[in-house]
DNA sequence: GCCAACGTTGGC
DNA sequence: GCCAACGTTGGC
């Protein structure tokens, strides 16, 4: 079993909106080192659900893999803003997994919070000038997290 | 295949 | 609103 961070505006997508909807498709995700995280997710994985260009900005709560990864329909919709004209049926470029609520943290985690973590420096989350918005996790990182959010 | 210009991300 | 980082685009 593995472990994740995935970052979201809140504004377009929040944990909330996870928690109402139940389970939603991880889509419109157009970078490729993000994307190969994407496709390596299994069923059952756990992830972090970060809240980006947020007041704060931090980690809101969990999320769990419920279908693993699959063509990501926004590729093919031409009208759409993530229309991608290079992607066929046969080979598509882009895939999305879905992801079921699990938990919503009372409180937001902020980045400065985890930023005053010894534990967590190495994280690609924290790195100046990161904006990978898929990346792996390590248990111990994951459950120093959750320790936090209580 | 190089690389300058440009666009986007996202913390602050 | 600023700006650093860095991915993408396109001319050559």
């Amino acid at each position: 079993m593995a472990y994740w961070l995935v970052k979201t505006e809140p504004e377009v997508y929040s944990i909330e909106d996870l928690k109402k909807e139940k389970s939603t498709c991880w889509d419109c995700v157009r970078n490729y080192e993000a994307r190969n995280n994407l496709v390596a997710m299994k069923k059952g994985d756990e992830v972090l659900v970060y809240h980006s260009n947020s007041e704060p900005s931090g980690v809101a709560g969990v999320a769990v893999v419920k279908k693993e990864a699959y063509p990501d329909p926004t590729q093919f919709v031409r009208a759409g803003e993530y229309f991608d004209p290079k992607a066929t049926k046969e080979q598509p470029r882009w895939f999305s997994p879905d992801f079921a609520f699990r938990d919503a943290f009372p409180r937001v985690i902020s980045i400065g919070e985890l930023r005053e973590v010894k534990a967590l420096a190495e994280m690609a989350l924290l790195r100046r000038g990161s904006r990978l918005s898929v990346m792996p996790v390590t248990a111990a990182e994951f459950r120093a997290i959750t320790a936090m959010a209580k």
